[in-house]
DNA sequence: TGCATCCTCCGTGGAAAGTG
DNA sequence: CACTTTCCACGGAGGATGCA
């Protein structure tokens, strides 16, 4: 890496890509009025380390078109990305941004002159180099706004990634096997150890007992008596795996200290096909880093149901997934900031919404999701619509 | 130093397909 | 039909870097 900074003569940021490094080299050695074609992932206007080299491609007046493909199994089956290709010119003159949707293979066939076929026009002040570029393309396409008056979710609360254990292997443990160990209640903790071990949106100690009984691995070494011979012995088969000499648990004292993280009243998926997976949870596990805990502070704390209604409604979904980013074929992926930064109703607005009708809402989702998910909706339009009209 | 955040590579459950 | 093998959608895991 330093080398590489000597040779471009440019600091870079650590999670710098190979591709991105690549379009750094070649803007640099583009010929005035030279020309350039350079196809990577559209992750990339997303990224942290994207930032410096979209403000070149803009200040520089260098980016003209940016084509982005919606069939990428198409075009790169065996890869899980997004493709997009970008035409630069080194003409100083400043010129809108074109934007391309290739939706078909057919459709690049029978494209004659790429420079004149596109869909969209943005100036350079439409493309804010600090901003995530995919909510400002998608907003061309599908014209989703953010209701009038809507804050940012961190201003009930913030999201966190559950636990990293460094080795679920090890630390994710079921009941058959707790037993087989002869460890103590009291060295183990409910988890939630796998996505698809919640399939509803509610989740209750009944639906925790069900996965116990089922044997299913939802409990997690959590050491409190040290002392205690089938600890010690566990540890030590650890040990001989080298589960200690791993990257996480090699910089923890000692090795196999767990995080520490309350039990969420929310949780969500971290990766994601479609719908988000939003799940009220009344238990008290604790997730591991397949679902992103939500905890409220002293304004949220009271608005976790109607918090939970309005991120299963469609309006929260398509509003949540402004900030999502894709890794082709429809999986979308979140981190903590990503829905921390999402909007969603202001206290007023939330104001208006019936406790009872949300207690309702809850009692339905246990039995009928879909149900619930339109009765979401109706709500959170409700609280749109008075907004509006006042 | 210890935790949070960013990024991306790939492990695996469960079902389909194959086999005797 | 019962068992084994293969396959891939789904999403999990954790290494690397940044930050307080």
């Amino acid at each position: 890496m330093p080398k590489i900074e000597q040779q471009i003569g440019k600091k870079l940021v650590g999670y710098s890509n190979i591709a991105s490094i690549f379009l750094i080299k070649a803007l640099q050695q583009l010929n005035s009025n030279g020309r350039l074609a350079f196809i990577l992932p559209f992750e990339f206007f997303n990224t942290g380390y994207g930032k410096e080299i979209k403000k070149t491609l803009i200040e520089k007046h260098l980016l003209k078109q940016i084509i982005i493909f919606a069939n990428e199994k198409d075009i790169f089956p065996d890869a899980t990305t997004t493709i997009c290709i970008l035409l630069c010119e080194n003409n100083q003159l400043q010129q809108d941004i074109k934007i391309t949707n290739i939706k078909t293979t057919q459709e690049i066939k029978d494209i004659s002159n790429i420079s004149n076929y596109y869909h969209h026009k943005l100036t350079n002040i439409q493309l804010p180099h600090q901003q995530k570029w995919t909510p400002i393309i998608l907003s061309l396409i599908s014209p989703q706004k953010i209701p009038e008056g809507f804050c940012q979710l961190s201003e009930y609360g913030t999201f966190k990634r559950g636990i990293a254990t460094g080795a679920n292997d090890f630390f994710a443990l079921n009941k058959s096997r707790i037993e087989q160990l002869e460890i103590n209640d009291k060295n183990v903790c409910l988890c939630i150890t796998k996505s698809h071990l919640i399939k509803q949106t509610i989740f209750t100690d009944d639906d925790l007992d069900l996965l116990i009984k089922q044997d299913k691995r939802i409990y997690c070494l959590d050491v409190k008596e040290s002392n205690s011979q089938a600890v010690i012995n566990y540890l030590k088969l650890g040990e001989e795996k080298g589960y200690h000499q791993r990257y996480l648990t090699k910089n923890r004292n000692p090795w196999y200290k767990l995080e520490k993280r309350e039990p969420a009243p929310i949780l969500f998926g971290v990766f994601n096909r479609g719908r988000l997976k939003v799940i009220r949870n009344f238990t008290t596990g604790i997730n591991f880093t397949c679902y992103h805990g939500f905890y409220a502070n002293l304004l949220g704390h009271n608005l976790i149901d109607k918090l939970f209604i309005y991120l299963i409604s469609d309006l929260g979904q398509e509003i949540i997934k402004m900030n999502k980013r894709s890794y082709g074929n429809q999986l979308d992926k979140f981190e903590p900031r990503d829905l921390n930064n999402g909007y969603c109703p202001n206290m007023k607005q939330f104001n208006y919404i019936n406790q009872k009708d949300v207690n309702k809402i809850i009692k339905i989702a246990k039995i009928d999701e879909k149900k619930a998910i339109l009765m979401s909706n109706h709500l959170i339009k409700q609280i749109i619509n008075r907004e509006i009209t006042k």
